[in-house]
DNA sequence: TATTGATCATGC
DNA sequence: GCATGATCAATA
């Protein structure tokens, strides 16, 4: 039915990973201004009515449309071209509405990595940032995808990202755990991160003694993200 | 109302 | 259980 309308050989592109990032970005451009819910049904795939039982939905979506391969991976998503793909869900003036998760953080081992290695720079060296309206008054089907932006980080941006990192992985390192609060952090903060709140896994205090805590990790504050959307596109003030 | 802390679905 | 994809919802 609708294999009809889709000019050919295009189908069968949106299965397969981009090559080149000039390639991914036309995708991506193809998407902008196209309804949630007019991408789904090309991709044969239900539209839930809110996302409260559904909150990765938009970004599984995108990731179909743009040939991202689908596996759960400290990987970037577009690992040949290493970029990491972000829907970011925005307000009518383009505003990010919700903090961007970046990785978890692997407790035993983030003393001893650098930041040039850690998992938050490999995500956020390269990311192609796809904002949709996500204000909840809209229902998932009528959100519309907006123009994408492939970004690295600037020289200032790289120093914020680091010195945050920096900061809060050595209070990780120095078992200080129990300290650290989503507070912290000018532009990426940690906060917990799981799928239930008895979800332990292990940590260990100042003395060294191992103990079960709640898994957390990296996110970057929606100003943040605001700011490097208003250096891109001309948004609204107000 | 902005932000932090809690939570949901899926795959291996 | 832990990684991916995030948004929900209580609270400051």
């Amino acid at each position: 039915m609708y294999a009809a309308q889709v000019p050919k050989g295009e189908k069968t592109s949106w299965m397969t990973e981009p090559t080149s990032e000039t390639e991914l970005l036309e995708r991506a451009n193809k998407l902008a201004g196209l309804a949630l819910g007019t991408l789904a049904a090309r991709l044969s795939i239900p539209v839930p009515e809110d996302l409260k039982r559904q909150k990765g939905w938009v970004g599984m979506l995108l990731e179909k449309a743009l040939g991202a391969v689908a596996a759960s991976r400290a990987e970037p998503d577009f690992l040949q071209l290493g970029i990491e793909l972000k829907s970011l869900p925005v307000d009518h003036r383009g505003r990010p509405v919700e903090s961007t998760f970046v990785c978890s953080i692997a407790l035993p081992e983030i003393a001893d990595i650098e930041w040039e290695e850690s998992r938050a720079w490999k995500k956020l060296r390269r990311v192609l940032w796809v904002p949709v309206q996500g204000k909840k008054e809209i229902a998932p089907a009528d959100r519309v995808i907006g123009a994408p932006l492939l970004w690295s980080p600037g020289e200032s941006e790289r120093m914020v990202l680091r010195s945050d990192w920096l900061q809060l992985s050595a209070m990780i390192a120095e078992g200080r755990t129990a300290e650290i609060t989503g507070h912290l952090g000018e532009a990426l903060q940690v906060r917990p991160k799981a799928a239930r709140g008895s979800s332990r896994r292990l940590a260990f205090d100042e003395d060294g003694a191992i103990y079960d805590e709640q898994p957390k990790g990296f996110y970057l504050r929606p100003s943040f993200t605001r700011a490097l959307l208003e250096k891109h596109f001309v948004l609204p003030h107000e």
